[in-house]
RNA sequence: GGUCGAUUCGUCUAGGGGUUAGGACGUAUCCCUUUCACGGAUAAAACACGGGUUCGAUUCCCGUAUCGACUACCA
């Protein structure tokens, strides 16, 4: 009796793909795999004025980096292709004159001056919503208005025109969506949409439906923004007879700005500084690139976990889920219902948990790649080291060498403020002692022994090691924080750790 | 303006007619430590408001307020 589930993500290629945009492909995957389903890509590109080049192969990607890759898309078909709509154009007429037929729907031939004009008179008339409607339409040109023989002869002439829906004037229209509960419209409040544009595309509207009917489409999950139009989706529906088949709903809620109200938008990106995009995005248009989150250093399952977690929860207290985990706990009855604020810090904190549970070995590909940048080599073995030392600290694989840089270049320059506090007498005579011992000493050179023989250097001279290791950083690592500094050591080796003594003996003076 | 939706710590949220209203991020303090970070511990921090219903409401109902979405031949 179950039919199986197929969830569509329909995005339309008009830019980069928004973060909201993302989550929204996410849940349709989550519940494809948790139910066992299909998740398809459909391409919604009707508005040919909008089509923004590269945009499709933007959207591919960015599923693809993620690891939600559709099982259907434009790319690798199922049965129900093609996946664009622009190349379903042909099939979507007979649909609407299927509804014409049935008398739900009608030709305008309506100017867009005319349109204004009707808007501008209902305003001034103080109508408090001017729209194309039950009242309206009888005064506008139309196949409802117009004699029989008049719209043939416009229709055979070639003219212009839109086929609108023809919405009933009192009707209660319910609406079940899996996360609201019932939603109860008056079609009153409902306008004479176009189904059909002048440039014979469909709209939104009726291509949706059309498709998610023969695509076969069991749930519809999208954001919040469709509600308000979904009352006519199913009229829409009802009219075509598919009542029976109509998906579920389960509209979700929006991603709002961090600080004040509204959507999320890619101004709050660039007044705080964080993406909204998956990845880098180039506009063709204006040239500028929008900074995308796989190259501002958030890792793909850092960021599924993250946006997971924005508007659903497992309802126990476990945060860090696999993609497997998300898709094992999901469920659209878990999905919250109003609108989710985006924190940053939220997603930097599970980039620092998804970072710190990498091994050594995949930490220093990112490590020797960013080394190699500056025209500099490391062998892999010691990069393993760093990566261990600087993972603990960092929030992207970036900060491995930004954070971790003095590993391999000595500091030319001390911290003043430390070296003012810290550097003093016993420093020197210590660290004069240390360098001879690291003379005399063969073999391994390791963070104990590295620490034995700095003990022994300030035994010697009657000094307590906590007093000077300060210093001892300073000297080093021109800076007074960091990692282990014993470790430090053992990666720099004994030659460099003497010459980097030596330098801080020449340069740094005793106050 | 109209229609629809939403409302628990600063943020993401759990919960649900009787609870010390729980967790996480962030913040603060303490511990660990040669520093910073990590880690651990602790703390401050919330049921928008007003009416009902009820023995009892943060929880159910109704209003109000606030916020949001939508209001195109865009999706």
């Amino acid at each position: 009796m179950n039919k199986e589930v197929r969830v569509r993500f329909a995005p339309s290629p008009t830019g980069a793909l928004h973060i909201g945009g993302v989550r929204t492909a996410l849940y349709n995957y989550l519940y494809a795999r948790k139910t066992g389903g299909k998740f398809l890509l459909r391409i919604e590109d009707t508005d040919q004025n909008r089509f923004v080049p590269g945009a499709e192969e933007y959207i591919k990607g960015a599923l693809d980096w993620l690891g939600i890759s559709p099982d259907e898309s434009p790319w690798n078909p199922g049965n129900s292709s093609p996946y664009r709509q622009s190349e379903r154009k042909p099939m979507y007429m007979q649909y609407a004159l299927d509804l014409i037929e049935k008398g739900h729907a009608y030709y305008a031939f309506d100017t867009s001056e005319e349109l204004d004009a009707m808007r501008e008179r209902l305003t001034a008339a103080r109508v408090v919503s001017p729209q194309y409607n039950s009242i309206t339409r009888t005064q506008m040109k139309n196949s409802l208005t117009l004699p029989e023989d008049e719209v043939k002869a416009r229709l055979a002439s070639g003219e212009a025109y839109v086929i609108r829906i023809k919405i009933p004037r009192k009707e209660e229209v319910r609406l079940h969506d899996l996360i609201r509960g019932w939603v109860m419209v008056h079609s009153s409040t409902l306008d004479d949409k176009v189904l059909m544009k002048s440039d014979g595309m469909p709209t939104y509207h009726l291509a949706n439906i059309v498709d998610d009917h023969l695509m076969k489409i069991t749930h519809v999950i999208r954001g919040e923004e469709w509600l308000p139009s979904a009352p006519l989706h199913v009229l829409l529906y009802k009219y075509f007879g598919w009542e029976d088949t109509m998906p579920e709903f389960a509209h979700l809620p929006l991603l709002l700005k961090p600080d004040g109200n509204g959507k999320l938008s890619k101004r709050d990106a660039d007044k705080h500084g964080f993406p909204v995009f998956p990845m880098d995005w180039k506009d063709p248009n204006s040239g500028e690139t929008a900074m995308g989150f796989r190259e501002g250093g958030y890792l793909p399952e850092a960021m599924l976990n993250f946006l997971a977690f924005l508007g659903w929860n497992p309802g126990d207290h476990k945060e860090i889920f696999s993609l497997e985990e998300l898709v094992e706990a999901f469920s659209i009855e878990r999905i919250g219902k109003s609108g989710t604020k985006f924190d940053i810090n939220k997603a930097k904190w599970f980039n620092e948990q998804y970072l710190r549970a990498k091994s050594d070995e995949e930490l220093a590909a990112y490590l020797i790649a960013d080394i190699e940048k500056e025209g500099l080599s490391i062998d892999k073995e010691k990069a393993a080291k760093i990566a261990h030392v600087m993972k603990e600290r960092a929030t992207f694989p970036a900060d491995l060498w930004k954070e971790g840089k003095f590993m391999l270049i000595a500091p030319s320059k001390f911290d003043d403020e430390i070296a003012g506090k810290r550097w003093n007498a016993e420093v020197v005579t210590v660290l004069a002692t240390y360098i001879e011992k690291l003379a005399a000493h063969t073999g391994e050179f390791t963070p104990e022994i590295a620490k034995a023989v700095l003990e022994e250097s300030a035994e010697a001279n009657g000094i307590k090691l906590g007093k000077v290791m300060q210093a001892v950083r300073l000297a080093v690592t021109g800076v007074g924080a960091g990692p282990d500094l014993m470790a430090v050591f053992s990666i720099i080796g004994k030659e460099e750790l003497s010459k980097r003594i030596k330098f801080a003996l020449d340069t740094l003076q005793v106050l």
